[in-house]
This record gives structure tokens, sequence and C-alpha cells, in this order.
DNA sequence: CAAGATCTTTCAATTATCGAACTAATTGCT
DNA sequence: AGCAATTAGTTCGATAATTGAAAGATCTTG
């Protein structure tokens, strides 16, 4: 009956299983932890960010945030700088270290996704990336029923 | 140029965030670290395994999982299990306690990802598993030229 | 049977993670 | 304006995770 949904979960699982070992893999190429590597890409994807938003998109406390943060800033991979508007807020970015130590870290799983990826013909590709898109869709916890993008397509037959 | 495969890495990080807070959030209800969940997931799927064979199944180190293993234990969650056909190898196990700890914690992405996913037409259902499963091979590092799928146009030549 | 390999544990050190309490700054209310 | 509530970060103390090095126990091989 589920099969289809259960077969769905497995392969999720097993993308997730992945990409966290590569990801703990990365973490330690860079001479990083995993929670340390995790605000660098945070700080390289947003630039300059403040201390809260990170604790936000990262999902670790502040107190955590201010740990790792102390950590990254000592070794110069990083800065914090107080805001002028706001005093309270402390906003955080890459130092040339800290891009470095990104870029030099090669992310073996990512290139082998790419190469292997680009080899696909490319209605195969289009059709990847539209599922992918999809399922992070459906993983939003936010946009509970008020995605307009999960309707695409005849969706609304079989509402079962 | 490789806009596609950028789309596709964007998405994948989507996913891979997305499932992690979740399994954060779901370990924290179990009352479980996630390396904890981890492990209890890992044996739930295998059944009895060894110590060492979960280690390389969830990327830990063997004394990690031996400190795991002894919280674990002392909580009643699982069983050690010294084999008799190896006494050096440790047989683990999950106790009713310990299941009970798993089918307890609701996982609500999984709920929701389910619920979303029944809710789509079935040509779509079949097409998001098949990219997925895809997908997943993309990510596999064992089956580097294995996989006969992905061998569309000329492998051989040496990446880089 | 000895030498080496394998599986797990112990030990010591570093780091992550979090809650509670604290400081400093801003906002809102009257 | 003035004061209470709120917000942003930090400090502190406690528990747990993670790892490398080395040891202990057991198996395998020659």
């Amino acid at each position: 009956m589920n099969t289809r949904s259960e077969d769905a979960l497995i392969a999720l699982r097993q993308i997730q299983r992945r990409t966290e070992q590569a990801s703990r893999r990365l973490a330690s190429l860079a001479g990083l932890t995993p929670s340390q590597l995790l605000v660098m890409q945070t700080l390289s994807e947003r630039g300059e960010t403040s201390s809260g938003e990170v604790s936000k998109l990262t999902q670790l406390k502040h107190t955590t945030i201010t740990s790792l943060v102390d950590k990254l800033e000592s070794r110069g991979l990083l800065s914090r700088r107080r805001s002028d508007q706001d005093r309270r807020r402390v906003w955080l970015t890459l130092l040339p270290a800290g891009e470095e130590v990104l870029t030099a870290a090669p992310d073996l799983l990512q290139d082998m996704f790419q190469t292997r990826f680009n080899r696909l013909p490319d209605w195969h590709q289009s059709m990847l990336v539209s599922s992918l898109e999809r399922v992070a869709a459906l993983l939003d916890a936010e946009e509970l029923e008020a995605a307009p993008i999960l309707d695409i397509g005849a969706l609304d037959e079989r509402p079962k």
C-alpha cells in the first residue's frame, strides 16, 4: 500500500547518511569540527550575518554559537563586529583565512555528484532538479498548506 | 553553465538541513542525544549488530560507540552480548524499552512528508521515488563505476 | 606455539551542547 | 520623558561527545 512513500523515505535516509558522512569528512579535512564547519558555511553562503541569525539557521543555541565563534575567531577565520545601529548585535564575517579554509578542502561528495550529474542527459537533469526541489518543499515545516508550488500539476485529483 | 547542478546541490543542501533538524528534534523528544538516536536507529534497522559494525555504519569511531553504548546500556535500552564464536566481538541488541523509546517519539517530519507525498498523483510519486533513488546512487561513493545506468556516455576519462 | 591481526575497552584531553543567570542595549507603554 | 519588558550576546557550570594512544583479550596463520 504505502510502499511508494516507504521507498521514498528509504532513499531519503540514504541521501541523508551519505551527505552527513561527507560533511564530517569535509570538516576534518578542513581541520574543523562539523559544527564549526556549519557556521563557516552559513557565513559563506549568507555573507555578514548576526550571531542570532546564525543560531537560527544552524539550529544551535546562542550559547553554542558564542563558544564556536570564540574558537573560530581566535584562529583568525572569522571576525566579530558590533553593530552600530543596534549595539547589542554582533555581526560575523568570514575572514580571508576562513574563505581559504573552505575552498581548500575538497568536497569530494559534491564533486562526485556534479561529475555524475553532468553526464546525465538534459531531460534527466531537469527532472532531478525539479524532483529535489519538490522533496525539499515536502520537507518544509514552515509552509504547511500555504505552498502554491505544491499544487503544480493536477494534484487535486484523488485527494484521498 | 552549471546552473543545473548548482540548483540540484542547493536543493540537496536544503533537504539535508531539514532532515538534520528533524533528527535533532526527534532525538530530544526521545530523550536521547542525536548520536545515541543514530545508534538506536541503526540497531532497529539491522537487528543484532556488532559494535564494530555499528561504528562503520554510523561513521563514528569505536571508542565513541563504546561510550554511547555504556550510556544506553545503563539505561536499559540495549544489551551487550559477547559472541560465542568469536569472543572478541560484542553483539548489540535493542531491548524492549529501547524499541519503545523509538516508537514513542513521533517523527513529525516523516509524518508530514508521507502525508504530503501520498497526496501527489501516482505518476508524480513514482517520479519522485526514482529520482531520489537516482540521487542516492549519484552520492554513492562505493559504486564508483559499477552502476551501469550511470555509464551514459564515455566515463573512462580520468576526472581532473 | 609464536607472531601478527582483529575487536573492544580504558584513559586522558579537547570540544560541543545546553540551561540559568547576567550585562547591555533597545523598544514600548503611559 | 521614564521605566518595564524585551532582545542580543556573553559567562559560567555541568553533562556528554569525540578522538588518539595504548592496553587487553581473542582469533588466525604459518
